[in-house]
DNA sequence: CTGCTTTGTCCTGTGGAAGATGAAAGTCCA
DNA sequence: TGGACTTTCATCTTCCACAGGACAAAGCAG
């Protein structure tokens, strides 16, 4: 069973059935323009092939009864989302439906060898599982820009030994499947696309707020890549030239500001300072802080800990403010890492927009988290090689 | 002579035959995927329909020679470019190519009523002089937010008096032909892409520095317009939280630093202050200074004035580089009102750009002048309506 | 004037759209 | 409960449009 469907007609229908799920033949030709006959062939074909299955009589519609058909339920697809610090495996149906999923810290700094085989080691354990006996396409995120159409990371400032690595390449020898490799952000966006709070929206930004700082940025429907593959690249604008130093070379990136090292940096230094008792404890605990041990304490209530990420919502707010004045979108989505203070991060972003954009870009313009957390990734990891799948030869 | 064109085929073959000149049948086989057979019906009910004429016989390619065919040498088109100051109005010929132009100073502010009757004076002129009988479309930009399908600004912050005047409409009913409304920028951007700079990049930025600040943005060869009309509405993006007002209500916006009203009252300031004797000879005698007396000043060698300037480019070069991380552009273009001292301001914009964005985003990111100078607006208004005559109905 | 190349037109076969027909299922009423 | 009627679905048939090849016309080169 080849996934590569064969002509324009097979693919959209491939696709309204994986977007719609089961649907009757007379449903399927309400959403396309074609004859019946010509409807009638297609599904034969697809039929065919074995990518789609007959699937009972549909309910009535007053006449006699449907046959439905559906996206073949034996499909299935790989989606990796790998994160500065974790990895999320999924396996979902043709559908994108979750099977199964896993989650891990993994540090992506050990390099792509180690990396992988962690990787494999998880898809292993979601294959004995019982969930899937192969893959019919597989989709990878990583934290860094991305050569799309090779499927390689270029320059990707948080992946040292990543440059230039056949990603996809390696990836679709080990599960003999087709791959595509894409950034992590953009993987975001098009999760919430498919299954989130974007769904019904064709212009869209999508913050993804954890180590790093980046943004998916989806126009007419489509993720904008840019020439490099580095467009959404938002942590290292400036947005205080007297700001701090950044990894980057530049002082005052927002990412020096509010990304994750950054925010342990600060941490520590009013943990020693003696500003913050919760900070200063975790601090003797571990010999060290990290930005989930902010999280942590802000969600506690510690002042100080909120009173950081306030800020740090207040610096993104300014950057994002200058992205709705430019992009002028229908919506913003802010993701990531943000577990549990998601609500007071998005309260000082959106302050910090409305006020600073001008009133006919933010007039109707909904700033919200994602629906899909952590899964969002994987999610779009598997659109993004369904839709490759589901295209025209 | 309708010149809305049937069929998806028609309407390539119009493009083509407006953006190559003059083809023979056989050369426009080549580019496009239909049958000769086909082609030649589609071709016959282009000269049946009058849009498109033989023009004699094509250079031999080594056989028998064909016959050339080109839009009708009577198509004319009007391109309106309102400015905040000044007037642009042009006529070209179907292939856009500028039959004749006029410009004039003008202030937006006097309203759509007097602005009107100024432009259909110009487009009077321009007929007396035997360039145009009538007109096929005609495009028009006004220097703020557009909702595009209408034809209708909306809350143009520097229109006064202009906030849901029926542009499209008012200027339908007097020429008698379809108009589309467009913001400036996007018609410069478009401008560049049809002839100027542009011409084989799919996704660029075209900055525009006038009394506003703007931004045409193009992705995969097609203008973003944002979802209420107001992309790229660059000039108030806060560089400074600590610098000056601005009349949007902020402060520190870019326009704030840089926009025409800014320009003129650093110079007035430094004037006043002894700092510059040609900015305050040139006061003296006007009674008041305006941007276009900085860039006297500033050609002249005025140091004061040319420090003016590259502040004012770096400026604008610290948001160029936060849209360059943002949106990876192929190219960036910088135009607008900048007589003379363009290279200056480019060489202190590409300094803060290139110094500020990652250089995966710079790396082969070239920032130009625009070719088109003054006439890229209304080369782009008229790129506008063709593109729209010159679709499928 | 004779081959050779290119261009334009005609013709035929195929594929698809739309209407017509038959089959299956549901509804209504006796 | 059964039969007639209605509604919907699937298939068959017809017609049209297009692609691609064949052939004629026009120009070039020697």
């Amino acid at each position: 069973m080849t996934a590569r469907s064969a002509n324009v007609h097979q693919a959209r229908l491939l696709r309204l059935l994986r977007d719609l799920g089961p649907q009757s033949r007379v449903a399927l030709g309400d959403r396309v323009e074609l004859s019946r006959s010509k409807l009638a062939v297609e599904i034969d074909r697809l039929l065919e092939t074995g990518l789609v299955v007959q699937d009972g009589l549909a309910a009535s519609r007053g006449g006699r009864r449907s046959h439905n058909v559906r996206i073949a339920p034996s499909l299935r697809f790989l989606g990796v989302d790998i994160g500065a610090t974790s990895v999320d495996v999924a396996v979902t149906n043709g559908e994108l439906e979750i099977l199964g999923h896993l989650a891990e810290p993994l540090d992506v700094r050990v390099g792509p060898v180690a990396v992988f085989e962690r990787v494999l080691a998880m898809v292993a354990k979601l294959r004995d599982a019982g969930l899937a006996d192969h893959f019919d396409g597989a989709g990878i995120g990583v934290p860094g820009p991305v050569r799309f159409p090779e499927g390689v990371p270029v320059a990707p400032p948080i992946m040292p030994g990543w440059d230039g690595f056949p990603v996809r390449e390696a990836l679709s020898q080990e599960l003999g499947c087709p791959v595509l490799v894409d950034n992590d952000v953009n993987l975001m966006a098009l999760g919430e696309q498919q299954a989130g709070v974007a769904r019904s929206v064709r212009d869209f930004l999508c913050i993804k707020i954890g180590t790093g700082i980046g943004c998916g940025i989806v126009v007419s429907g489509e993720v904008h890549r840019g020439v490099t593959g580095s467009a959404g690249d938002i942590g290292h604008i400036q947005v205080d030239p007297a700001g701090p130093p950044c990894a980057c070379g530049n002082t005052g990136c927002l990412e020096a500001h509010f990304g994750g090292n950054a925010l342990a940096r600060d941490a520590v230094a009013l943990a020693e300072a003696g500003r913050s008792v919760e900070l200063a404890s975790r601090l003797e605990a571990a010999g060290r802080l990290t930005a989930e041990d902010v999280s942590a304490a802000a969600s506690a209530g510690d002042p100080v800990a909120l009173d950081l990420i306030r800020q740090g919502g207040s610096r993104t707010g300014q950057v994002i403010a200058s992205l709705v004045s430019f992009f002028n979108p229908g919506l913003v989505v802010i993701g990531g890492g943000l577990t549990g203070l998601g609500h007071t991060l998005l309260a000082s972003i959106r302050t910090q927009v409305y006020r600073q954009s001008l009133p006919l870009a933010t007039g109707n313009l909904p700033i919200v988290l994602g629906e899909l957390g952590p899964v969002a990734g994987v999610v779009g990891a598997t659109r993004l090689i369904s839709d490759h799948l589901f295209s025209p030869a």
